[in-house]
Order: C-alpha cells, then sequence, then structure tokens
DNA sequence: ATGGTTGCAGGGCAA
C-alpha cells in the first residue's frame, strides 16, 4: 500500500476553498496538512472537506496563521495543538497527530515556521527559538522509532539551489545563515529533507511572491519541506511539487509539495 | 520606481 502525504500553505483558507477543493479531488492525497488557514475553527470549512473524505482537525486563530491537518484514514489521536516549550507562544502554527496507516501509526506534524522579517529584531528572535523548539519535539519523536513526517512551510530556504538568484535574497529572515544551521541542525538528529532525497540537485521552488510578476519570470524559493524519520524515509518512494497550480486564478503564493510513501 | 501584491478587516499589519 501507500501513503500520499501533502503540504500547502493556502495564504486563507476562505480565499482558496475551490482552488484547494479541485486540487484535492484531482489529486487525492491521503493526508494534507495546510498553513495560514487565518481563521477560528469554528469558521473553518470541515463540511466541504469532509464530504471529499477528509476527518479534519484545526488548530486556528483570527486573522492570521492558523494550520489544518486532513487526513483520509484514520486519525488516532492528536498528539499536540502547539509547540511545546513557550507557554506564553498564543500563535496557531503547530498541530501532530498519529495517523492509522495500513502497515501502522504514521505520525505526521503540520508546521507553518515564522517568517522571521525583518531581521535582525524580535521577530527574528521568534522565529529562531520556534526552530529551537522545533529541533527539542523533532528529537523526542525519533524516540518512538516510528514513520514521522515532518510537514509544512518552514520559512527556510536550506540552499542557493534553492533560490532563483541568491544575491536578490541576501539578509532575508528565510535565507540568513543562523537559520539554515537551525534547519540543518534538526536534519543532523537523523531527518531526512524528502525532496533532496529524491531529487537532490533540481531547482525547483515551492513559492513565488505575488509582487513583481515572480511566477512569470520563474524567481521562486524552494521552503515547502517534508522532513522524515528514518523509518519514513526508508520507504519515500517519490516526491512532486505541484507548481501548475500557482498559474491558476486566486493562487495562493505557495503550491502544495507531496510525498508517497510504501507505507 | 521609497513602488510593487494579496488577505484580513475595514486601518494597518503580515507575508
Amino acid at each position: 500500500m501507500t501513503l500520499s502525504v501533502a503540504s500547502w500553505n493556502v495564504n486563507s483558507i476562505k480565499a482558496r476553498l475551490p482552488n484547494v477543493l479541485d486540487w484535492l479531488k484531482a489529486e487525492r492525497p491521503d493526508v494534507i496538512c495546510l498553513q495560514e488557514i487565518k481563521t477560528v475553527d469554528e469558521a473553518f470549512p470541515a463540511m466541504e472537506l469532509e464530504d471529499l473524505g477528509y476527518n479534519v482537525k484545526t488548530v486556528g486563530q483570527k486573522s492570521y496563521n492558523g494550520v489544518a491537518l486532513l487526513s483520509r484514514l484514520p486519525i488516532e489521536e492528536v498528539a499536540l495543538t502547539a509547540l511545546p516549550g513557550d507557554p506564553d507562544d498564543e500563535q496557531a502554527r503547530y498541530i501532530e497527530a498519529v495517523i492509522s496507516a495500513k502497515s501502522g501509526p504514521v505520525r505526521v506534524a503540520c508546521i507553518y515556521l515564522p517568517n522571521g522579517n525583518p531581521a535582525p529584531g524580535p521577530k527574528y528572535d521568534y522565529k529562531l527559538a520556534w526552530m529551537q523548539r522545533l529541533r527539542t519535539r523533532a528529537a523526542e519523536l525519533l524516540a518512538f522509532e516510528e514513520p514521522v513526517i515532518l510537514a509544512g512551510d518552514y520559512n527556510v530556504i536550506p540552499r542557493d539551489a534553492d533560490v532563483h538568484d541568491p544575491a536578490a535574497w541576501e539578509g532575508d529572515a528565510l535565507t540568513l545563515p543562523a537559520s539554515r544551521d537551525a534547519f540543518s541542525a534538526i536534519k543532523w538528529l537523523g531527518y531526512s529533507d524528502a525532496f533532496e532525497q529524491v531529487d537532490g540537485r533540481a531547482h525547483q521552488y515551492t513559492f513565488w511572491d505575488y509582487q513583481g510578476g515572480a511566477w512569470n519570470k520563474n524567481h521562486g524559493i524552494r521552503i515547502d519541506h517534508l522532513l522524515l524519520s528514518p523509518q519514513a524515509a526508508d520507504r519515500l518512494k517519490s516526491v512532486t511539487i505541484d507548481s501548475s497550480v500557482r498559474a491558476k486564478e486566486k493562487a495562493s503564493d505557495h503550491v502544495p509539495i507531496t510525498g508517497v510513501f510504501d507505507l
């Protein structure tokens, strides 16, 4: 059996619902992690997504941020609705659940990592602190020795190969050395970047800014990632970044990334 | 080019 897990920053679920429904009907991923739903839980269009066969779990807030985890397979447990480590953090950026796959439990976290601009400053400090908390949680999860998929908008450009023009992004919070170091520190725990694992040399992007005709000029960056525990990485078959949805009317500035696993 | 785009909310902030 295969398990497909997608991640997509939709930049408002209300503004994006027709696009999201169209894509889910066509692609039918088993699990999809949505970021920037930009709504409270009560206003999330759960029924429309349940009608497509998904179990729906959300961690929303008013106006900003917000994540949702949707699964066609049973959700055994919602393990966390916030990233541990800072009880004063009120931003809705994390949900972690255990999915009942045919092969057994698979843990999926939906991550909306802080943007961090402008850097330096308090927003960048919050980003780096959040990444340290994520590293701590990621380390805990490895102890389960089970398939773990950390899916989301990391707001980190890992390598120069992941940006159309590194000079154009120099000094940005998405590509500063401290951001890249914090991202690779999670990988060094034992996680694999799914895209790099299957297609490491390719230049593919997951985000094109609305401004300046970035899409038409292919001025993109790769910031949406699937990080895999060894038990998930060993089962990875393919990764697809579906850039075609960026050309649609009322597109999000991000496109979905999907991993397919023998799980 | 001190602009440029989108979404939320209904002004300015966040991205």
